[in-house]
RNA sequence: GGGCGCGUAGCACAGUUGGUUAGAGCACCUCCCUUACAAGGAGGGGGUCGUAGGUUCGAGUCCUACCGCGCCCACCA
């Protein structure tokens, strides 16, 4: 056995026990058939993402599961990999153009995604770095990216199944356009955010009558593009305008009024200007009354050639224009203020324009079908359970995916068109998805085909990732053999369905619940049975933790600071199931100060077990141990019980905070200190041993590192724990007596260091201690341990009969476990009977209220009626002992002169 | 408009199916550099569990309403 350092220094060993298990392949997953899989895929970081807190608790939860399950005997598989992040990285690099004073279309398609993959192969790495010093137990080998070869294949594979089973098509829609990005979005995509912004009303002239109609709106830009005003048929204000003429303004259009039910009378005015191509609303009503869908903007938010004077100028510039202009033509008659809901861009928060535009989507009622039906039976269950509800919601009330995106970074839709046949009210004719490029129309032979230029949304992919990343569809590829191909095909059947997800509730639609359904649809079977989401990370003041606020801390930094161990048991253990998760930096002092005690209560174990022969296996049958050891023993095997139950019911918090009870304040603070009684005996140093051997284990998936370097120096190997089994509780030693006797004499101790500190006694003076109780059996516990006060209370003499004498005349005296405990101190002038006597008398005041308080219950005849016998049993024996330890405090402060 | 979460000590939190005198951490006060550890040890002060009702023998825990904070979903212009 080595020595610790005196100092505990993570930075010395930290990287170095990470490498070293990964150059063992402890990380690595095989097919083991005689042992059950457990396997994670990893909700893949964008691979324009930097570290941050989310990432760091997130994949901390999935390392202790991981590590924690590989020692109980599963063959564990942690897959790795990153997300194309199809918006979000062609951003970053039109950034870094845009600092050249360049945009995509100045370079080019062809010349830009080589770019893009430039920057990938320079800076998409460095997120899985940063995980690696999370201490992640990740299977690197198999790392996946969402665009890499094989990857793809899946890509091209579902999109083809899909549109064959006419689950993908093609259609003309109000769909979120982002006039930044300059795409169309999923509905996911544009999240609504309140805003504070007004009601304008409008007056439109009735044409040949000399009345108006006013419509109220709050974006009057679209105007330009009304195709009619609505009202309800039941409206008797306006029954005689049904089917009559008004004149746009500012258009000077001729536009119908028509009736239709989805008009509310009450708001506004009760009459709706309609614009088909640019709200949602409008292009049902424009559907269903045969309208005209005028776009009236240019795809970057710009007013088009449709909107007359206003050509060329900003959609918000135009508003501002158009409200002047009304004002000029006396059409405005009010403005009200007014809060809405507005659809947001979120990669870059721009306001989300609806949009009329021709994209391609996923029909996704039929997928929705067995994703609603796992969760609703059970084979996957959420946990916290209240996102069951989130999740069911919203997959009963499925809208179709929109799956194309106008930008460039992405897998390119596999999809052809023949400009020969291609027909505008035809979204069929002319369009061809096929597996290989065509350079010939199937249907003409023109050779004028060409590929549609958009790309896939990026969850398109993502989607797929349970599966996918073991290499499905398994086609051939140039590197792949057909024996590689045989391997991968017969992980996925040993690997899938995986275990557990782990992720943040805000990627349920996105994400969750995407994987369900394509699990469904491409394996016929559930990706995963648990869904753990944990919750956000927000700094002290409640806030989201990001870059934009400011906010944020730098897991990297911590790391530094503090050290990967103390990170993540500090994260952990203040992460209560499914609560968003409170950070300030100081909080990883708590980790720290663990790891700190950690390594030198082995150290002191280290040290006193030098040249011992010891073995786990050789602790004492129950009956040759001392109270200290036989409880230590029973503490440790009541710790792992408890820290099981919590692990089963993902509660880590309450995993990390058993540990850390158990270690720090019973193995530290008593087992330890008792230890040093008899640090020569082969029975102390086997328990020690045996002690610290376990919390290591157990400790090791939340803290790996830490755990693994005493690990090393405790066996003299140069292994992991994490390729140790995890202890079995052994209930043999699980012992309420012995509890209970340890819990008598750890009450006496702290009363008589209670007394010692209330009586201001030096902590290296020995006192004498007086010891009285009516039981026999307590009070020979007490004696028989008395080296156990001796040494823990600083005690000299120990005595039911100790008195005071000349030198050390006064007794001082309190109650513990039912026991009366005096002191004998010399007296000097800070000495004061009647504050003693103060002290007590509050005491028993407060004892009383308790007894009152129980006695009134106990007096309750339903009360003794309908509660369990035993709880009232216990009530009674506790008003008992109160009142018995009333007594002796009377008897004490009568003695005080 | 619907749904969800939170409100417990100065601070930020835990409290699993209702059952002894509501818990640790940080901060604070007193004492101690005691031979594993001052990133430590010993002791201590501090809470009408958001408010008001209700169910119950018994409520921080269950129910109802209300107040405050936060989040999600929804096509009311």
């Amino acid at each position: 056995m080595e020595e610790l350092a005196k100092k505990y220094s993570f930075k010395d060993i930290e990287e170095k026990q990470y490498l070293n298990c990964e150059k063992k392949s402890f990380f690595h997953g095989r097919i083991d058939q005689s042992k059950n899989p457990f396997s994670i895929v990893i909700p893949p970081p964008n691979v324009t993402g930097i570290l941050h807190m989310g990432h760091a608790l997130n994949n901390t939860i999935q390392d202790i599961l991981i590590r924690q399950k590989k020692m109980r005997g599963n063959e564990t598989l942690w897959m790795p990999g990153t997300d194309h992040a199809g918006i979000a990285t062609q951003n970053v690099v039109e950034r870094k153009l845009a600092k050249e004073n360049l945009t995509r279309d100045d370079v080019g398609r062809e010349k830009f995604l080589k770019l893009v993959w430039d920057w990938k192969q320079e800076y998409g790495s460095t997120i899985i770095k940063q995980l690696r010093s999370l201490a992640c137990a990740c299977d690197w080998k198999r790392t996946r990216f969402t665009m890499d070869e094989g990857y793809s294949d899946a890509v091209l594979e579902v999109f083809i199944k899909l549109h064959e089973k006419k689950l993908i098509y093609r259609g003309n829609r109000i769909i979120n356009w982002c006039p930044r990005c300059q795409t169309a979005l999923s509905d996911e995509e544009a999240p609504h955010k309140d805003m504070e912004g007004f009601l304008w009303y409008i007056k439109y002239p009735v044409k040949d009558a000399k009345k108006f109609l006013t419509v109220a709106t709050t974006r009057p830009e679209t105007m330009l593009g009304d195709t009619a005003v609505a009202v309800h048929p039941k409206d008797e204000r306006y029954k005689d305008l049904i089917g009559k003429t008004v004149i746009l303004p500012l258009m000077e259009r001729e536009i119908k009024i028509i009736a239709d039910e989805f008009v509310d009378p009450a708001f506004g005015t009760g009459a709706v200007k309609v614009t088909p191509a640019h709200d949602p609303n409008d292009y049902a009503m424009g559907k269903r009354h045969d309208l005209e869908f005028i776009n009236v903007l240019h795809p970057d938010g710009r007013c088009n050639e449709n909107a007359g004077d206003y050509n060329g100028s900003d959609r918000f510039e135009a508003r501002k224009a158009i409200i002047e202009d009304l004002k000029q033509l006396k059409l405005l008659v009010k403005v009200e203020g007014h809060s809405n809901a507005v659809g947001h861009c979120y990669r870059c928060h721009t306001v989300i324009e609806p949009y009329y535009s021709k994209q391609w989507f996923v029909k996704m009622k039929p997928l929705a079908v067995p994703a609603l039906k796992a969760v609703k039976d059970g084979r996957i269950n959420f946990h916290p359970q209240r996102w069951t509800k989130v999740y069911l919601n919203w997959m009963e009330n499925i809208q179709d995916w929109c799956i194309s995106r106008q930008i460039w970074w992405g897998h390119r839709l596999p999809v052809y068109y023949c400009s020969k046949c291609e027909d505008e009210n035809d979204y069929e004719k002319g369009v061809f998805v096929s597996r290989v490029k065509l350079d010939k129309c199937p249907d003409c032979a023109s050779n004028e085909i060409y590929q549609d230029p958009d790309v896939l949304d990026t969850w398109f992919s993502s989607w797929l990732w349970p599966f996918a990343t073991f290499g499905w569809p398994f086609h051939k590829t140039k590197n792949s053999s057909p024996e590689s191909i045989e391997l991968k095909k017969r992980e996925l059947e040993y690997f899938y369905p995986t275990a557990v997800l782990v992720t943040a509730p805000e990627i349920i639609f996105f994400w969750v619940a995407r994987m369900i359904m394509s699990g469904f649809e491409f394996m016929g079977d559930i990706p995963f049975k648990d869904v753990y989401l944990h919750g956000t990370v927000r700094d002290d003041g409640g806030k989201k933790m990001s870059k934009s606020l400011g906010n944020s801390i730098d897991p990297l930094e911590i790391i530094a600071e503090y050290g990967t161990d103390a990170l993540r048991f500090s994260l952990i253990s203040i992460t209560s199931i499914g609560q968003d998760v409170y950070l300030a930096k100081e909080k990883f002092e708590f980790g720290r100060n663990f790891c700190n005690k950690i390594w030198n209560a082995s150290r002191f174990i280290l040290i006193n077990l030098e040249g011992a022969d010891v073995t786990v296996k050789a602790i004492p049958v129950k009956g040759e141990l001392n109270l200290a050891d036989a409880w230590i023993l029973s503490r440790f095997n009541l710790t792992l019980k408890k820290l099981n139950e919590s692990l089963a019911k993902y509660r880590l918090n309450e995993a990390a905070n058993v540990i850390y009870e158990f270690f720090w304040h019973q193995l530290c603070d008593w087992y330890i200190e008792l230890s040093k009684l008899n640090i020569n005996s082969i029975v102390t140093k086997t328990v020690l041993y045996n002690m610290l051997e376990k919390s290591l284990r157990i400790m090791h998936p939340f803290m790996p590192l830490i755990t693994d370097e005493i690990w090393q120096k405790v066996t003299g190997t140069d292994t992991s724990i994490m390729s140790k089994s995890w202890p079995d509780v052994d209930e043999d030693y699980i012992d309420t007596d012995i509890e209970k006797q340890m819990q008598i004499i750890m009450d006496v101790c702290v009363c008589i260091r209670n007394l010692r500190s209330e009586n201001n006694i030096k902590p290296k003076d020995k006192v004498d201690v007086k010891i009285k109780h009516e039981d026999p059996q307590i009070l020979n516990i007490l004696v028989s341990n008395s080296e156990f006060l001796m040494s823990l209370a600083k005690v000299g003499n120990i005595n039911p009969k100790v008195t005071a004498d000349s030198n050390n005349p006064v007794v001082i005296s309190s109650t513990a476990a039912g026991a009366e405990i005096g002191i004998i101190i010399s007296l000097d002038e800070s000495f004061d009977p009647e504050k003693e006597k103060q002290k007590i008398d509050a005491q028993i005041k407060e004892l009383n209220a308790h007894i009152t308080r129980k006695d009134k219950l106990l007096g309750n005849v339903n009360y003794v009626k309908k509660a369990p016998p035993a709880v009232v049993e216990k009530e009674k024996q506790s008003s008992l002992e109160l009142k018995q330890e009333i007594e002796k405090l009377e008897k004490i402060r009568s003695a005080l002169k």
